[in-house]
DNA sequence: CTAACTGCAAAGCCTTTGCATACCA
DNA sequence: TGGTATGCAAAGGCTTTGCAGTTAG
């Protein structure tokens, strides 16, 4: 939970906040450094764990090595990752079955469902 | 692709093929080395990169940092990860709508639906 | 016999952390 | 001013790779 409010924080929320998808922190320090000089990579990390201890943001891992962060409490959605620019993004699909259907030992808590292939901008190129 | 059969490869692909979900490296080590005394992790890492090559292993990432992997080729299924245990598991659910309701705009190669919260073991302690 | 495979240890990513400095309140 | 936040560099996990020794065929 952060206590002040810095620069480099703002710039990071900044940044999170009008993102299209899920933003790794590399993506966000580049992003991040338009708006405020320099951001080091550690503070990056530093605020995403921080937001994601206080519940402000969510961790989403695709199928990369990389994790990636977007905030949270935003209604429920899925994601597509581009297998040629390797940009994440939001999408939505009907879901409601996923729960139904789930076998009854197993204790749901969520789920994640990911699309993979080309971006618009991939396909059109 | 694999040109020798040895004692280390027979006894991987024999743990990855009976296995009930997708295993880690480290997993996979652990149970192989009771089959053949030992097997380094290096080479563990390098059947499951030239079995993933060849087609005959599918990589699955889910919400963790370590890569796991399975036989490819079997019927299409998703996954479910204990966050007690750690552990992946195989599972079925209906997934048709998925490629129906997809985004237009965007090119869908695959999908991941992955479940998380607890396993029957878990569960049941 | 010899090319492919293994094991070890070193190196490479991504991420985290220790510590001294900078800076918000 | 005082303690929180930042930056740098070192350290930590997982994974990959170089190299010398081993082994399948």
């Amino acid at each position: 939970m952060s206590k002040r409010s810095t620069r480099q924080k703002r710039a990071i929320d900044e940044v999170l906040a009008s993102a299209q998808g899920p933003l790794s922190a590399r993506e966000l320090q580049a992003e991040a450094a338009q708006i405020c000089s320099n951001v080091s990579l550690a503070t990056v990390y530093r605020v995403l764990r921080d937001g994601a201890e206080a519940g402000e943001l969510t961790l989403v891992r695709l199928d990369d090595t990389v994790a990636r962060y977007e905030v949270a409490n935003r209604h429920h959605h899925h994601h597509f990752l581009c297998n040629s620019c390797s940009r994440a993004f939001d999408i939505s699909l009907p879901c409601n079955l996923v729960a139904t259907y789930a076998p009854t030992d197993f204790e749901v808590t969520r789920h994640e469902i990911t699309l993979y292939g080309n971006c618009p901008d991939c396909v059109a190129t």
